[in-house]
RNA sequence: GGUGGGGUUCCCGAGUGGUCAAAGGGAUCAGACUGUAAAUCUGACGGCUCAGCCUUCGGAGGUUCAAAUCCUCCCCCCACCA
């Protein structure tokens, strides 16, 4: 079976050039397929988790992805999908960028003995020069065509308009793939819908000037049931950098997602066997639950390792519940199977705080915000008074209350702010 | 460069002297109902030493007992024209 049915199946796929021609290239060569990344943030988030999947999803079935890292376009950024100028970086955030991306692929994406390739623009963008690259370049780009690209006409007709800087940006996207399909060999460009006139433009280039036939695959825009581009929670962005965004919070985005988003994300996320996906459909109501858990334990993994994925797991039996995964669902997951019940809940979040400071001294208005599950005292109080603050279990009745020693558990205080967000607080 | 229209609390967007911490919607948060889902309903949604006080309506001044609202200067955005 191609990469290219793989990922149809799995609901990686939009559109694709050339279908025929592209099947008998996959078949017949290792191929060298690449993904832009921006370099706009240290860390890559879940939107961009369907990206890496597809990389790695060409490894496993032989061929050789290739991570590109915008630095030289990202000097500029790109209009594509977004409805305003995005923010020029310096060099030095790129660089950190950068690194931190790197460290987020090789999680997903083998690196070594150039199985897979991580390239920065930057190392031919900077280097041209404004003559050559008209004369040579330029000269196969018609305007006419340029802005009748969805991801041009949306800011032409915009407010806010679209600059020439970020005009150019189809050019130089172009020229990444012309650049790599010379120097690497690489002609397959994968990205999502919005960046299908930028792959379009790459192929057409890469033919004019080399002759050689390029090829495009892009990823369907990935939204939650509700409609929603995937990702947001409320605390901002999923992060794949467990610095900014935790395995155990990792865990329960996946796990709190839609009922009827399972079994696509289970395809895009996991890499189980589709037939045993196929069998999570049939399940119903709260049965689906399992599935939600073994999704969020397998995308854990996948993102942070096994030992952080079993963490999140205990913790959030401990947290709500013991869990019973039944031994014949998605037998390919690696998840305990059996109940587990709760035993240490020792991946929720937790601070230490001195004994003596908390004690009888501490209203628990400051504990909140302090624990940050609240963002001020102002949202401590709403919190409190709408009834959705606990201690050890306990609803905190009044507003002035302080931490007294009732509400010890052991050395360690656990409060909760609706029903999911939960801190532990360890005494010393 | 000219002319016109704008910049309001996370976002959209009302508000043209006091009744404005500022309508309405969205997002978000909490509660009820549930399955750590969705939908629905209820409440909240600048901050604080919270029935009171303080800081916000592009920026800086000014008029006034009182300004998001009036005046002056400045900055930024958009449209059309050149």
């Amino acid at each position: 079976m191609s990469v290219l049915t793989v990922l149809k199946e799995r609901g990686f796929v939009d559109a694709v050039t050339h279908t025929q021609e592209l099947e008998e290239y996959l078949a017949n060569n290792k191929a060298t397929c690449y993904i832009g990344f921006d370099p706009t943030a240290s860390s890559l988030h879940v939107g961009s988790l369907v990206c890496i999947m597809a990389l790695a999803h060409m490894q496993r079935n032989g061929h050789r992805p290739v991570g590109l890292v915008g630095g030289g376009t990202g000097l500029i950024g790109d209009p594509s999908g977004k409805t305003e100028l995005r923010k020029v970086l310096t060099q030095e955030t790129i660089d950190e960028n950068k690194a931190g991306i790197r460290k987020q692929l090789e999680r997903f994406i083998d690196f070594s003995n150039g199985k897979a390739l991580l390239l920065d623009n930057a190392k031919w963008l900077t280097k041209l020069e404004y003559i050559p690259f008209l004369r040579d370049i330029g000269r196969h780009f018609s305007v006419n065509r340029m802005i009748k690209a969805e991801s041009y006409k949306s800011r032409m007709d915009s407010e806010d308009g679209l600059t020439f800087i970020e005009f150019n940006y189809m050019l130089l996207q172009a020229y990444d793939f012309m650049v790599l399909s010379k120097e690497h060999d690489c002609l397959i460009q994968m990205g999502g819908s919005d960046q299908w006139g930028n792959i379009v433009a790459g192929i057409d280039l890469i033919r004019r000037t080399t002759g050689r036939q390029a090829f495009g695959i892009t990823f369907p825009l990935i939204t939650t049931a509700s409609g929603i581009k995937m990702g947001k929670t409320h605390k901002g962005a999923v992060w794949l950098d467990p610095e900014r965004f935790s395995p155990y919070d990792y865990y329960q985005f996946w796990v709190n997602c839609d009922d009827a988003d399972v079994v696509r994300f289970l395809k895009l996320f996991t890499f189980l066997d589709l037939s045993q996906i196929n069998e999570v459909e049939f399940l119903e109501g709260a049965g689906l639950n399992n599935a939600k858990i073994i999704l969020a334990y397998e995308a854990t993994l996948i993102a942070h390792g096994k030992e952080e994925a079993e963490k999140a797991l205990k913790a959030a039996v401990a947290m709500f519940g013991s869990v019973d995964i039944p031994e014949g669902l998605l037998a390919g997951s690696s998840i305990p199977r059996g109940t587990q019940s709760a035993s240490d809940a020792e991946s929720v979040p937790s601070s230490l705080m001195s004994a003596d400071q908390v004690i009888d001294r501490l209203p628990v208005i400051d504990l909140f915000t302090e624990t940050g599950l609240c963002r001020s005292k102002s949202d401590a109080r709403r919190l409190i008074q709408q009834g959705g603050a606990y201690i050890n279990g306990n609803r905190v009745e009044s507003l002035d209350q302080m931490v007294g020693k009732e509400s010890l558990d052991g050395a360690e205080i656990l409060i909760r702010a609706g029903k999911k967000k939960h801190h532990k607080i360890i005494l010393e």
